[in-house]
DNA sequence: CTTATATAGATGCAATTGCATGTATAATCA
DNA sequence: TGATTATACATGCAATTGCATCTATATAAG
């Protein structure tokens, strides 16, 4: 808990320091970058990024109005709308990345090893997966 | 940072539905309870528990409101005070710690053994102890 | 076809947060 | 000693959050 409140932190200010958006929009974007070029549905990419609800609603509404993403009502579904990242989202993506893998690399590579990494993501996997209830 | 972020979801979760107070109290009141019986200062809890200095000054206020914690202003500098666990507050935390705890050994005795245990502990370790800048 | 229920997403409101700054006391310095 | 700077903690304000609920559309049931 503390390593991660410690990392999570540092990520944060490194990025608000670049005047670049919080951690939560980088997950959004890279989900939309590697999706289909059709776009996400919300409540797709609810799921995928831990996101209640009314949280995305909101994030994905300050995208919007930041232009890093468009939505397109449904033909199909007209209660929901497609997400779809902006080239200007790319663009942002690609700087958050800048900070975000520059510090994560200074962090991991520098203090494991390529076993290290591995055992680490095994045993993280280990307790995510093994989910008792919800 | 997944892997947190769902344990820390599902703890607060926890603690919530049991109408208990948020993690955070917890380890302000952990180190109240292990520290010296005069108390701690605020500026130490700090350091003890990543919150920011406003944070704490809100935190402690709804505590002591709360009736977890006392304050005593301090002689020696007029500026600080002294917060002390109360009865209250040390039973409160035995309570989160039924729920915290039950959580933690289902979550990680279950899924780990205490050697994938003490390797996570290293490798977490080495990650925060590592800090490259602030 | 009409009504009941489920689902996708939005939002009002109160509480919480971050940021910047304020207040009071302490320490340093000329 | 009087002025300057640093430290400990508090707080106004705007932005964000969680919760509960709302709206609109879709699906199921009768």
């Amino acid at each position: 808990m503390r390593a991660s409140q410690q990392l999570l932190a540092s990520v944060e200010q490194e990025l608000k320091s670049q005047g670049l958006p919080p951690l939560e929009w980088y997950d959004i974007l890279w989900e939309l970058e590697r999706g289909p070029k059709t776009g996400i549905r919300p409540l797709e990419l609810e799921g995928q990024t831990l996101l209640r609800q009314y949280q995305m609603s909101r994030v994905l509404k300050r995208m919007e109005a930041a232009g890093h993403v468009i939505t397109t009502r449904l033909e199909s579904d007209k209660r929901g709308f497609m997400v779809q990242i902006t080239d200007k989202g790319r663009h942002i993506r690609a700087s958050m990345w800048q900070s975000y893998g520059s510090f994560l690399r200074a962090r991991f590579d520098d203090g494991l090893s390529i076993q290290q990494l591995t055992d680490l993501s095994d045993l993280l996997q280990t307790l995510t997966t093994n989910k008792t209830s919800a």
